[in-house]
DNA sequence: CACTTGACCTGTCCGC
DNA sequence: TGCGGACAGGTCAAGT
């Protein structure tokens, strides 16, 4: 899916122009992509939006809240009412095409405005609880700090991480209960930053490396923040348009390119049967 | 404990 | 052009 710095593109992209609003019909297409209660969340109105790791949470009133889970394929895209007429101003093609053959649910606003949920591969999810429980659900409770707060620091990395010795730093690195927000694309990205090889196994590394890693770790998700996310397929932003981290990648899906650093070939091998990049040279 | 495989799904791309 | 296989921002569960 979207990586932490692609839902945070959305959520930076949606809150603006979702919070105050209030929702009036929600459509179902796929019923295996939303679980809940949609009468809890009928006409209540939105007042916060915010992300813990991979996942974007919407708070409303009384008390209900929607998680949303795009893994693979997810998109959020919101299309406000005037975007539908002449005049108005959609920023890409793809908000003036929905719904589409893989919109999975629908969320219509009493302003006009539609947020549309799609999800090619279906593996995403979208759930309404009640506010008051988010913090005791599994997939909250155990999940590792936030990358990006100011409490995070090398030496929370390296504790976390020697949970794991026996494992390639590069597999620990994707463990959500290590740290929260990190997938495959800067799980590379950030080894290479370190100049650590991904198949290192954890309790090798030294603390020099777990501080270039923190760092490492820290300006990858910061860059694809600044960057608009990631599109390798299909990753777009609320308003439909892709991102361009991957033009300033150093290693995710270059294979045989240049290194950015030394010229060397990078390399790909496969780790739990996903990609992996490094520089052979740059990385020891 | 760590690794592998399969599952969940659809779409695209590459080689023959 | 068609067909099969590999592969794709994620995460579970089960088996070895």
């Amino acid at each position: 899916m979207p990586e932490l710095p692609e839902v945070e593109t959305i959520k930076l992209g949606l809150e603006r122009k979702i919070i105050g609003q209030k929702l009036a019909q929600i459509q179902v297409l796929n019923n295996n992509s939303f679980s809940g209660n949609i009468a809890a969340i009928k006409n209540q109105e939105v007042i916060h939006v915010w992300r813990r790791a991979k996942i974007l949470g919407v708070d409303l009133t009384e008390g209900v809240s929607l998680l949303i889970h795009l893994k693979m394929s997810g998109q959020l895209i919101l299309v406000s009412g005037q975007d539908k007429f002449f005049g108005g101003h959609p920023t890409s093609d793809i908000m003036l095409q929905m719904p589409n053959k893989s919109t999975r649910v629908i969320f219509e606003f009493k302003n006009g405005a539609k947020l549309y949920f799609n999800d090619i591969r279906k593996f995403g999810w979208i759930k309404q609880v009640k506010t008051q429980d988010i913090q005791d659900l599994s997939f909250i409770k155990f999940l590792g700090p936030e990358p990006l707060t100011d409490s995070f620091n090398w030496q929370i990395l390296k504790t976390n991480l020697l949970r794991r010795p026996k494992t390639a730093i590069k597999i620990a690195l994707l463990d959500q209960t290590v740290l929260s927000g990190v997938g495959n694309i800067y799980a590379s990205e950030a080894l290479f930053l370190a100049k650590i090889l991904p198949k290192r196994l954890v309790g090798t590394l030294t603390d020099a490396e777990f501080k270039r890693l923190f760092k490492g770790i820290r300006k990858t998700l910061e860059q694809g923040i600044k960057y608009g996310g990631s599109t390798r397929a299909n990753f777009v932003n609320a308003a439909g348009e892709k991102g361009d981290f991957l033009s300033y990648a150093f290693v995710y899906n270059r294979a045989s390119e240049d290194c950015k650093r030394c010229g060397s070939a990078i390399l790909k091998i496969n780790q739990a049967r996903r990609g992996t990049y490094f520089c052979p040279v740059c990385q020891k």
